[in-house]
RNA sequence: CUCCCCGUAGCUCAGUUGGAUAGAGCGCAGGAUUCCUAAUCCUGAGGUCAGAGGUUCGAAUCCUCUCGGGGAGGCCA
């Protein structure tokens, strides 16, 4: 409906510069929305105030001169003009009845659309390092990134999900001695744990089934594990140093076969730890891309040599150095250590290519906010290498500030004192957690209440619009209790029986949908869909005291039951793309 | 010091990409069920849209500055 107007005032300023009554040269941005109040009809544009100036004329003789100009359409009841010069625009009631027939005939598809022209997207998210749980700030990235996706491809993007697996670097050294440590432990071997060591009880987890499993195989006495290694911090010394001497002890003492064994096992455990806890989360992967796999292959070296051909690269104090600087970054940027290492900017590079040579016309990556000071760079490689930067867009999601009651709770990984994903779900549940992460717009800070979250209480706006969804349901058993007939043809015969202001409303509400998708869609905003959700259950709930579905008029009940079932199918709908359920009764 | 995000009702947040009298939930004060689920609904109080300039027919929205909160600026990831 809003195109068709939006046509339908083309035509008109198109009459209007045959007819001489405006100028040729002037290209107007035509731009039809809906009311905010019903007094200002369906849909409204400003048309008229932005040509005014162009046009040399009064606002509202020019929008005069506009409506006389639109031609005859059966959906229009009449066009008014209202305040400085808007266009009002009321339509019929007939052709808005239409759009229960259009749910109807839809079904699961009503609001999907064809607008992404199936172009190859790849949404990357999540992607924390596999050294340990995911906690609750991941679970935004997760409950966002995947409902970005589900909408892209609601509206005709071909999508792929994928998850980068950061299984190479330091910080599986580190991840690797921690469970080594904690396995001497189990051999009855007294020794410190180091401060920068990973802490959390699942490390012991690890080490407990690596003990049982392979009894004393990797055992070391503590001295000999200790001998010479410097200080950790606490005894006057540098975490940092502490640790990377243990990391080289072990694989001295290990041995790589059996050090690798180790890493591996850690890396695995927490992966399908992670996968499982995603999976119940509601969000299935594509890919699960590894960090290790593509160094493997070769890709970090050719994308550096790459670079390197094209004169992106300079030596400077025994590092490898990337010239971003010159590409909009703030400054050069290293890409193989002093100690012969690529860095973790390297293999990003590399990543980022291997997407594009995967064949993907757009890339999403979801960062957490914290990494923003990273696109730049990122972008630089990409146009370091000739690609075109434009086709990345990086979507920055903010933490959530986790408060139980008044009480901040503080988190560090390291330390093992953070709340899981895991603990949430089992908290609050899947459905809520999900809708509750959707409820804000990704860029906002955001504070989440454990205390409110798991109240289970009204406060939660989930349970309002599943009860919407399930309250249909149960109007429709009642129907059977009573023993009534449902006839669909005639309630879709006898819509216009629909005159009850709360049912004119709800019917604007539904067919907004589709505009309300495709919005959050494109910009990437699922917090649009939660809210509209809220309205549409508020309609609902609201039409539902107001009035009885169940009546004895046979025509007057089937229309009703055929307006409610558009709702109960569009928060179907809706809640689908959150991954979120829908009720029949609760 | 530089850059990014943010500042809207007591609290948590929306605000259709510059539109008409700024909204919702929670909380607070009242009220609604002989009737399809009261996990619901209705009414009310509550605002200098952080502040000051500017852009124009029109600003919570765009520009500049100030104040305040958070984050980033590693040969960490």
């Amino acid at each position: 409906m809003k195109k068709h107007l939006e046509a339908l005032l083309q035509g008109a300023v198109d009459a209007l510069k045959e007819s001489g009554g405006i100028a040729r040269e002037i290209v107007p941005d035509i731009l039809v929305e809906r009311t905010r109040d019903a007094r200002h009809g369906d849909f409204a544009s400003n048309l008229a105030l932005t040509l005014a100036k162009p046009a040399r004329c009064n606002p509202r003789e020019l929008a005069q001169r506009i409506i006389n100009a639109l031609p005859d359409d059966a959906a229009i009841e009449r066009v008014e003009i209202a305040g400085p010069g808007f266009i009002n625009f009321f339509v019929k009631l007939q052709s808005q009845y239409q759009v229960i027939e259009t749910i109807h005939e839809q079904g699961h598809f009503f609001g999907r659309s064809e607008i992404g022209k199936g172009l190859n997207v790849q949404v990357e998210f999540v992607s924390a390092n596999p050294t340990g749980p995911l906690h609750v700030g991941h679970g935004r990235g997760a409950a966002y990134g995947g409902v970005v996706a589900n909408l892209l491809a609601a509206v005709g993007y071909d999508v792929q999900r994928e998850y980068y697996v950061n299984d190479a670097g330091r910080q599986m050294d580190i991840l690797a001695v921690s469970i080594w440590l904690r396995y001497l432990e189990e051999c009855g071997e007294l020794l410190p744990f180091p401060g920068n060591g990973y802490r959390g009880e699942y490390v012991r987890d690890i080490a407990w089934e690596l003990h049982k499993e392979a009894g004393d195989r990797y055992r070391c006495p503590a001295d000999r594990v200790m001998d010479g290694v410097p200080p950790d911090e606490p005894q006057g010394g540098d975490k940092e140093e502490h640790i990377d001497a243990l990391i080289a002890r072990a694989g001295t003492l290990l041995g790589p076969e059996r050090y690798r064994v180790i890493l591996q096992s850690g890396r695995d455990h927490i992966l399908a730890d992670i996968r499982e806890d995603l999976a119940e989360f509601g969000l299935h992967y594509d890919e699960w891309f590894s960090e290790r796999v593509l160094m493997q292959s070769g890709a970090v070296e050719s994308a550096l040599a790459k670079l390197r051909a094209g004169g992106h690269l300079y030596e400077k104090e025994g590092a490898l150095w990337f010239a971003s600087s010159a590409l909009g970054d703030e400054k050069d940027r290293v890409v193989r250590r002093e100690n012969g290492q690529t860095t973790y900017f390297a293999s990003d590079i590399a990543y980022h290519m291997n997407k594009l040579e995967r064949g993907f016309e757009r890339i999403i990556d979801i960062w957490g906010a914290d990494h923003h000071g990273y696109v730049p760079r990122i972008k630089a490689a990409m146009q370091a290498m000739g690609e075109d930067p434009s086709k990345l867009e990086v979507l920055l999601v903010q933490f959530a500030v986790l408060y139980r009651g008044k009480e901040k709770i503080s988190m560090s990984t390291r330390a093992g004192e953070f709340v899981t994903l895991r603990q949430l779900r089992n908290e609050v549940g899947k459905d809520a957690a999900r809708f509750f992460y959707c409820l804000r717009r990704a860029e906002q800070h955001m504070d989440f209440d454990l205390k409110l979250a798991c109240s289970q209480s009204n406060d939660n706006p989930v349970y309002y619009v599943q009860y919407a969804h399930a309250r249909v349901c149960s109007v429709l058993r009642q129907l059977d209790e009573k023993g009534l007939e449902r006839n669909l043809t005639q309630g879709m015969e006898q819509l216009e029986r629909l005159i009850e202001s709360h049912e004119q409303a709800l019917i604007g509400t539904l067919s907004r949908y589709p505009e309300i998708l495709e919005r959050a869609a494109l910009q990437h905003e699922p917090h649009q869909l939660t809210q509209y959700l809220r309205e549409l259950a508020n309609d609902f709930h609201t039409y539902y005291n107001a009035h009885q579905f169940l009546v004895d008029d046979n025509a007057l009940r089937n229309a009703r039951l055929n307006l409610i079932c558009a709702v109960r199918q569009v928060i179907a709908n809706g809640l689908s793309l959150l991954d979120v359920s829908a009720p029949e009764s609760m």
